[in-house]
DNA sequence: CAACTATATTGTACAAATAACAATAACTAG
DNA sequence: CTAGTTATTGTTATTTGTACAATATAGTTG
């Protein structure tokens, strides 16, 4: 590319977008962000949102800005990366779009605001994605399936789990993103031992009395926080993924 | 981004590129495909390969375009594989650049003819850009460390170190690419078991007399070959990477 | 041809990790 | 106090990992 001469009028525009794959759990259910297009092609129809990057701001700002404008949560929230981009010459009918596709993990995400854009945002179960329920426009379909790997993939070697949790958790809390992530079951003593051996996190209370949701009851457990805020935390040895087995992980 | 109304002439023009890490072993050194800048800027300093995305083409098409023009060998002897964009708004002092980065493996990679934008092409050692010895105009650097520790990465847990190697390949040529790779030592026997276990290679021939390029000695290998040949395999359990050891294995 | 050398491949044995499930701990509700 | 519930620790059989020894099968040399 930088290499020899070249003139940009050569080439026709590329428009460049930033997309983004924000995952939260809510109600114990795995669900994403989705907008419902207000206008023509694919009106009524799901999408991710995102949005152009603009002359003066590099890519991952781009994706931290529409996560703000879409979630109106500050974007420190949430663990945002870049998945990959998407530049099939027909994938948007209008122009050549190219797009950044990002994903994020946010805890704690409320009911989203439709005002941007003056379309509809909500957020819809994964699983009404994956069965086939809900279609997505363009080829933000494919985006969405990437970002779910990626996402379960990234469960098994590093503390994003943590992620989908509030700043302090508990061991179970934690074990419970991986099943609904997974969809599985998981052994909660081995669980207990093989993440206090990962090192990726640390006890920052004792005991808790106070549950935050439910009433309490049973043993009160310890709670916990990320060693390394920037997500950079490892998993060593990974948790094991054994997806499809919706039990309680024992057999 | 595909939500609501939009004029692309709001927004200035973006240039798309497809920049590629073309990796490969030849005598037995890790080594990279890199372009002599024959102009300012980074005039004298080296590159990455890479070039426009063409209006019509979709992104995996034009690295692999620009990674045949390079090298002059059909694509479809490479893994190829998109890495990440990197779209820092100075990046390129020109105008706005978007780069898509992609990352290869080839065996047998001729001696590069430089014709294409009059510049020289060559194959560097991956050593003498880790050492500091060979820096990289742009932000090639970060992008070719991205790349070398993705490619490291893939290696754990799949078959790719056979894109290192010919068609046909024994199971110490595999390690030696491993052990290249990761700049360690395997144990020959231990690693000769794991490989048979992960099911991602099929024994093609009994024995092998005429070695590739020594002189035959020692007892004939078999030779093996991949088992899926769309790079999907999975090598499970992983190979454990303890990079540093530059030994045997043993200790 | 016997001995030697070199690489490939298989064996072995101990250490470490895994996985299943049992048992105990520490609370709340009644 | 008793029952119920979740957290956490114990226990154990099995599997896996690792180091290194032994064997296999060639070429090479005297």
């Amino acid at each position: 590319m930088e290499n020899g001469q070249y003139n940009p009028r050569d080439y026709p525009a590329v428009a460049v977008t930033v997309d983004v794959v924000v995952q939260t759990i809510r109600d114990g259910d795995f669900q994403v962000l989705l907008i419902e297009r207000g206008e023509d092609p694919h009106k009524g129809d799901w999408a991710l949102p995102g949005g152009f990057v603009r002359p003066d701001e590099n890519l991952d700002t781009a994706a931290a800005r529409e996560l703000e404008e879409e979630t109106s949560i500050s974007a420190d929230r949430f663990h945002l990366e870049q998945l990959g981009s998407y530049g099939e010459p027909g994938r948007d009918p209008r122009m050549r779009v190219v797009t950044i596709a990002y994903w994020a993990i946010c805890s704690g995400l409320p009911d989203p605001r439709g005002e941007t854009d003056a379309v509809a945002a909500s957020l819809q179960p994964v699983s009404e994605f994956e069965n086939g329920r809900i279609r997505l426009a363009f080829d933000h379909g494919q985006i969405l399936a990437d970002a779910l790997e990626r996402t379960r993939s990234k469960l098994e070697y590093t503390a994003l789990a943590a992620r989908f949790c509030a700043p302090e958790f508990t061991i179970s809390e934690l074990r419970k993103v991986y099943e609904t992530v997974w969809n599985t079951g998981i052994d909660p003593g081995n669980f207990q031992r093989q993440m206090r051996k990962s090192g990726a996190f640390r006890m920052v209370g004792e005991r808790r009395i106070a549950q935050r949701g439910a009433p309490a009851t049973g043993r009160p457990p310890s709670l916990w926080t990320v060693r390394d805020s920037t997500d950079k935390a490892i998993v060593e040895p990974p948790i094991a993924r054994r997806t499809g087995t919706g039990s309680s992980g024992r057999r």
